[in-house]
DNA sequence: CGCCGGGAAACTAACGGTCGTTCGGACGAT
DNA sequence: ATCGTCCGAACGACCGTTAGTTTCCCGGCG
């Protein structure tokens, strides 16, 4: 089932996705606080550090952006809507069986976490270093997410299509796998689709059990 | 099978598990500075702020400790060495049959995340803040831990209990859904065993597949 | 064409504060 | 008297951010 369509596009030579529509140095001090976030932590990296890596001094970045805490709150929302839209759009190509809805729902979370994997795990390690309101804005789409799934395998449990006694468990197993995949991908060489399909094939396992 | 005896002991009061020898002064430092490495990050806690958390000022604490870093290294050999434990034990207490190897190792494996959640953050994101050396010391147990779950699973499948095609797709989820429970663990009001549970049947499950 | 004003974006310098760590001395128990 | 423990003070480096200035491009006008 490796289609070549059924992710949004080919994998993109850019760290962001062409959703985040800041150009010129905006979009540059973007991708480089990018890289060092995913690798040294938000704490771990300095607007010096940040403003090196772009070519500029570090008060030329406050000609851009309000603070250093804006520039994660930025990656974080980019990241949580990039995530969110796969999701919507896996479902929305998807029938009504609730196999196949998981398969393409695992399929994009797999596909997100593998193809921008910096910006997942700043999203999934980084959201306690914002402020309480811009943490929310970020919680508020990471919550229609999980929803997205939760839906999907409760329905399925309703239907007789899955057999587990606690969704949220499923759920957060299922989610955790395609989570951690932002985490060793690029140390060992799978292709996109290989992970997603074995990780599609790993949930419905998981979910409708051995029968 | 949630039995009483399986895991190690009742979930003990303290953040650290027994493993960790430090007494007095040096315990409690890093007892606080799990507690805030754990929320905050290496990178986000001051020495300052851990020696308040103890009850002493920043200069005595290095009458205890060499630097900073120490304390996050014994913070991840001792987190590291009660997993590895945690999962040979499972093993040395499972028959012949795959199946019930990585039940036990499953549950050894969540049980280790549910109980020390803020020692398993720390191991799991924090480790790059190390210096080179120590955290090669460190990767040493993991690549241990690593091994241990991987050979079931290729034993398994080579005695045709097991169907899945890229044993270390599999091990990788497997683990990462154990290591994420110390993310969301305290949010919800599961048991120990009750995940436990859940997730040894969700690898069996992944690593049976449907027949 | 040369010149000018304006605005964006970069610069240097510096602010007050915090960082990890060291030093020398004081205290109390052995 | 010695040792282990803690303290206050201080070190140099670096932090996020601000202020003021310079550079440079570009459109309008003589």
């Amino acid at each position: 089932m490796a289609n070549l369509e059924a992710a949004p596009a080919a994998p993109p030579p850019s760290l962001l996705p062409p959703r985040a529509t800041a150009d010129g140095t905006h979009r540059r001090l973007l991708e480089e606080a990018l890289a060092l976030f995913g690798q040294w932590g938000f704490n771990g990296v300095s607007v010096r550090e940040i403003a090196k890596a772009s070519g500029i001094r570090a008060s030329s970045v406050y000609g851009h952006l309000e603070s250093k805490e804006q520039l994660l709150f930025q990656l974080a929302i980019v990241g949580h809507e990039e995530h969110h839209d796969a999701l919507r759009h896996a479902l929305l190509e998807a029938g009504a069986e609730p196999v196949d809805q998981i398969t393409r729902l695992v399929r994009a979370h797999v596909w997100f976490h593998a193809t921008y994997p910096l910006l997942a795990r700043v999203c999934n390690r980084e959201l306690n270093a914002l402020g309480p309101e811009s943490q929310e804005r970020v919680m508020a789409v990471r919550h229609q997410s999980e929803q997205l799934i939760l839906d999907v395998i409760e329905r399925g449990i309703r239907l007789g299509a899955f057999d587990v006694p606690q969704p949220w468990l499923a759920y957060a197993a299922i989610g955790s796998m395609g989570i951690r995949v932002a985490e060793w991908w690029g140390q060992l060489d799978f292709s996109v689709d290989a992970v997603a399909d074995a990780y599609a094939d790993y949930a419905v396992r998981l979910l409708v059990g051995n029968r």
